[in-house]
DNA sequence: TTGTAAGCGTTATCAA
DNA sequence: TTGATAACGCTTACAA
């Protein structure tokens, strides 16, 4: 036993009466082993409550234990949300999970992921949108040889490096959920342009129009950025058209709280004279006055998934389920709809 | 050079003519060099683009260069401020940031983060409350030998393991300003036993009414545990008491949402019938309607300061300016205060 | 199926 | 002020 008091494999060895190697074979599930050897070992190991060294291993391995986490700072839930997720993937294993920050703006952004890749020598990488989108820093992760997976509103990639939600669908079902009710007069709060998911949702929308039949004129759609601010004044462009629109469907629910504002301020009431849908149904929908109609989309489970997938990439045996790849997302009823007045 | 193509400290010592420790010494900065001889070899680590293999250094030097950063999944937004003020101290360093969730109620919660430490061999780890709390993890560290800074709503520790909020006068501060617009009937909802916050708010609450030689009836504090519900509950039963109460201070922002939905259902209007006044200033604060009277303490800056204490405290240099452990909060004043009507 | 020897890229020891 | 040599704890050839 060293000084330090963390028995080391040559502990388990000389107890065991075997080699090192036999060792490390135990360690690594390696399939050519004596099932005796292997049970001996085992016991030691358990004896001595051994457990492997991490530096060593990443020094000898040319890899590190650890998951990165690359993101560009979207909303503070949604990224918990994905923290979380990984975590109940990475609890029990030996990996830990490494958070990066990325400015997706700046002109270094691929040089920064480069170096952080190369120097951890990580064992994997989940991408976060819209981050994720972009297909040069998934090439970057391939050249470099750290695996990846990217996490989107729509399928970008392979299954083994893709978990997707199907954004254009489900706000399909919203929308088509406020024209059931009767509405006919309804806006859009579109998301900011060079992100996938605003794409997708605002694809979404349109399609529930068609299939309904109902025209989109210029007018009913206002461009946001994701945040409160710009889906205030987003909803003031919106509520400014005569007629006025009787529904607003939001990219997000932060934006839709903003819509709530903006409707407040002159005296409209909701959902009786504006009905609103938001998307993610963060806290804030549910503590919002009225509580918010939004669409959830499983991130916790797709993060999860996505560390099973770059987990599971890595072992030598087989994983026993293959980890689905898309995600359904769910419409959350609250107060926040009602059927126009007129 | 070799053939994954980076760089070893082999290719510097042989370029630069001198021995793999002299380069050791470069890196470390030690103060027994030859100027000339320092010079020569920042040139050829800067020809290379040289960069020590931290893996290797890990295991040479029995630590990993990881900051951790342990929590019990309090509040979202928190957390990620309290990531973003530690990246931001990590950045441009060699330290990466892992976190690590801990059930504070689990009965292995000290022997799980007594692994993790050990395991990973950490440089140092940051305690967010409640966990920070807990005097027995602070002297598990200890033992263990790896550097930690507590974060808390008040001095637990000395100023190289501290950085602390003043919860307390800030409460007071709040609830004075409550009292300078004429209210006398001021409820409180409080946070949860065992939350050294909840217990240095609901101090800060009663100094403030002590001063001004208000009596407090039991009547006039509810508690609650920090979410929506308890807050909604809280309320509930605050406004049931005749005469009802002018002004609620709750001791946190997610609590106040759920005090302002009470009111609401109860056809009050905010601030004309009540005055609210929560604590965070997260984002829920600015949208809810209205907004919302709260009071901000600087995660971001705690956690920084936090941060550069830790990697500080371990560089052989000492650092030009000492991290403060004292941070102070501030009273941000929007639209849910008003003098009482009556 | 198991063991031996040689790394992986750094730092520590101790002598020069 | 510098350098040779031995750790650090594990894995990967290659042999046996």
């Amino acid at each position: 036993m060293q000084k330090t008091g963390q028995p080391t494999i040559n502990d388990v060895a000389r107890v065991a009466g075997v080699s090192k190697k036999t060792v490390s074979r135990v360690i690594n599930r390696s399939p050519l082993l004596n099932e005796e050897t292997r049970k001996r070992v085992e016991e030691v190991i358990a004896d001595l409550s051994y457990i492997p060294n991490p530096q060593a291993r990443a020094l000898a391995l040319r890899r590190n234990f650890l998951i990165g986490l690359v993101h560009d700072n979207p909303n503070a839930q949604t990224v918990m949300n994905v923290q979380q997720g990984m975590l109940e993937a990475l609890h029990d294993t030996e990996f830990e999970m490494v958070v990066r920050p990325l400015d997706r703006g700046s002109a270094t952004m691929l040089e920064d992921l480069r170096h952080f890749l190369e120097r951890q020598r990580l064992f994997g990488v989940l991408l976060m949108p819209p981050i994720s989108e972009n297909d040069s820093v998934a090439k970057l992760c391939d050249d470099i040889g750290c695996r990846y997976v990217r996490m989107g509103s729509a399928v970008l990639d392979a299954a083994d490096h893709m978990v997707a939600s199907n954004d254009r669908e489900a706000v399909q079902g919203a929308v088509a959920y406020l024209i059931e009710q009767g509405h006919r007069r309804i806006g859009l709060v579109a998301g900011p342009h060079g992100f996938r998911s605003a794409r997708e949702r605002r694809q979404g929308f349109e399609d529930a129009l068609a299939e309904a039949g109902i025209a989109l004129p210029r007018s009913m759609i206002a461009d946001g950025n994701y945040t409160f601010d710009s889906g205030l004044v987003a909803a003031e462009r919106l509520l400014d058209v005569v007629p006025r629109p009787t529904a607003i469907f939001s990219s997000n629910d932060e934006m839709a709280a903003g819509v709530i504002h903006a409707a407040r301020q002159r005296g409209l009431e909701i959902p009786r004279d504006l009905s609103i849908i938001g998307f993610d149904d963060t806290p804030i929908a549910a503590h919002v006055w009225p509580p918010l109609t939004t669409v959830r989309w499983p991130i916790a489970s797709m993060a999860r998934s996505a560390a099973l997938k770059l987990i599971a990439g890595g072992m030598e045996q087989e994983p026993d389920v293959e980890e689905p790849s898309l995600f359904l997302s769910t419409l959350i009823r609250r107060a926040s709809v009602a059927a126009p007045r007129e």
